[in-house]
DNA sequence: ATTGAAATACGTGAGCA
DNA sequence: TGCTCACGTATTTCAAT
């Protein structure tokens, strides 16, 4: 699918606020209400845009620790890890990735023994490397359109 | 903010669907619907909602590789490090992190030659290590409640 | 927290460039 | 084919109970 740029401007405007109404949206795009909303839907039925979410803050709900573990884990081990981790509602995110580390999570915890308690559930299926989040100098940004190819 | 069952409900729902209405949400909830808009304001002012997102697939417009790329950075460089970071929209995400790195990043790049210039533009600032991202195993799981303190 | 009414926004259709 | 306009329907917001 092609991208141009009036949808690129929709891409941005919903990734910046997912509720926006699509009057709003039109407006911002320059584009009729029907127009906006044909796009959009189209975005959406190709699969560009795939969900929308509300944003909760894990430290107002209790979780007072969010840290990033990477794990070496032996290919034989790998689905039964995986399936633990899915029943585990503090991974959040789980990436397979290459180099030293097979996966690494993203974890919130409510607190640091609560963090090494979920290290020593897990760290039977390979060795693990922890690194507890401080800050995030810039926080899941919007995609922007890539620039010249 | 102390958090009922209700709201935990509320904020499971957008979390699923940032765009329910309000009619819907309150269906779900078992609430009227301007109980369920007033608690959902009260999330939002109160901070435990920060925003709502579209979710845009990077692979659709363009993207074709996802990275986490973690840094070790002396302190005297952190600053103007960050600064370049924002600046860069490649980076969605960079936290600030114990361990041997000082900062992990999100990047995305439309390719590998892409990522190696990226990486190859920031590595005065420390060493750099590159995990591309062949899969998610698990994607972005919407938060759920602490368990049992 | 619920009900009901007014304002607004949404989704479909027909017509036009 | 894609945009605009106009209509009926659904949703949101506000006041009062």
């Amino acid at each position: 699918m092609e991208i141009d740029g009036k949808s690129w401007k929709i891409l941005q405007a919903i990734q910046a606020d997912g509720r926006i109404s699509l009057t709003e949206l039109a407006a911002k795009v320059a584009l009729s209400v029907p127009a906006a909303s044909e796009r959009l839907k189209r975005l959406e039925e190709a699969g560009v845009v795939w969900g929308y979410r509300a944003l909760v803050s894990a430290e107002a709900v209790g979780y007072d620790v969010m840290a990033l573990v990477g794990m070496t884990t032996a290919q034989p081990d790998k689905a039964r890890l995986i399936a633990q981790l899915q029943s585990m509602p503090e991974v959040l995110e789980c990436l397979h990735v290459t180099g030293q580390d097979s996966f690494i999570l993203r974890v919130v915890t409510r607190n640091i023994r609560h963090l090494e308690q979920f290290v020593g559930s897990i760290n039977h299926f390979g060795e693990t490397r922890t690194s507890i989040v401080m800050s995030a100098p810039i926080a899941l940004r919007p995609l922007a359109p890539p620039g010249g190819e």
